[in-house]
DNA sequence: ATAACTGCAAAGAGTTTGCAAAGAC
DNA sequence: GTCTTTGCAAACTCTTTGCAGTTAT
């Protein structure tokens, strides 16, 4: 019954984060017209995109870049911990760079997709508290948080009654 | 650039379901045999399974149910209130059953499923006082844990170098 | 009979992969 | 010339849907 689902290839990937990072060069310089174009999309933008997402923006830009590219260099940026990254509710996973190389949560807008990082001192605390008190180990958590940010708020405010 | 990934359609057709569900009698029964087995499943189980393990799991049983009669089961149970759903890391929608009425959160165990729902009274004032710093209004949250619950830590210590 | 439910097979959506062609050093 | 990256198409996985046959009332 403890219905084993996959496991998830183990991880090796999402885990090596910094790590091994340091060495002279690795999968790094990221300077190929494609990756650059991607890097590009996902600077300054408080926005959690997604690989399809990027792939139809970059296509409607100049630089049109072909979707595996698009995942593969997300991949590589998530494992380089250049991005955050998160599963939306339908199971599509939404990318955001960032900033600090610790461990970040977001406030998103499910409108507009404007996000802001939110300090989680105290959230961290109290994980670490439960985590202990239940004899749970090595947890990884993820905290996702989607409601209307001030300007879609008013904005929506505005018009009454649209769709 | 704001990025509008495809909104999710309206949830008409799982809209159908419950909607108005306090009426007597909606879609409740709930008790062909494929649901019952379906329930059966989940009953008392502190695991959080997929819609493919329980279709999995139900075939090795008596009571072998189509994918898409447990994928229509979960997805009632769920707009029941019925059990709880997450995504896993690999972007499949897992489930549980509920016990209380209430939102809840759990920790997971990655290697077995088990889960224990955990109280988080603390985590929703923080919650609350956090989205009205931001001036955020609506805002859902998705919190889960994966860690190894004392059982698998155990077995996985007792098994030193095994992969 | 009528309304609801099941199973199957086909269709969707997101993501990954094999491979040959193109590009960088 | 060798190693890396690209783009395309095919393959995969999870999930949803159309439809005809079945079941329960």
């Amino acid at each position: 019954m403890p219905e084993r689902r996959t496991l998830h290839p183990p991880h090796r990937s999402t885990a090596r984060h910094g790590a091994e990072r340091p060495s002279g060069r690795g999968l790094l310089p990221l300077n190929t017209p494609q990756q650059k174009a991607v890097l590009r999309a996902l600077a300054g933008l408080d926005v959690f995109a997604s690989a399809q997402g990027i792939h139809r923006h970059l296509r409607g830009q100049d630089a049109p870049v072909s979707l595996s590219t698009v995942y593969r260099t997300l991949a590589t940026l998530e494992h380089l911990g250049l991005v955050d990254a998160v599963r939306d509710s339908r199971g599509e996973k939404a990318y955001r760079r960032r900033d600090t190389s610790e461990h970040q949560h977001y406030l998103i807008c499910r409108q507009c997709g404007y996000s802001v990082p939110i300090p989680c001192e105290e959230f961290e605390e109290w994980l670490a508290a439960t985590q202990r008190r239940y004899g749970f180990v090595d947890v990884r958590h993820m905290l996702t948080f989607e409601g209307l940010c001030r300007g879609c708020r008013d904005r929506r405010a505005a018009q009454p009654l649209a769709p």
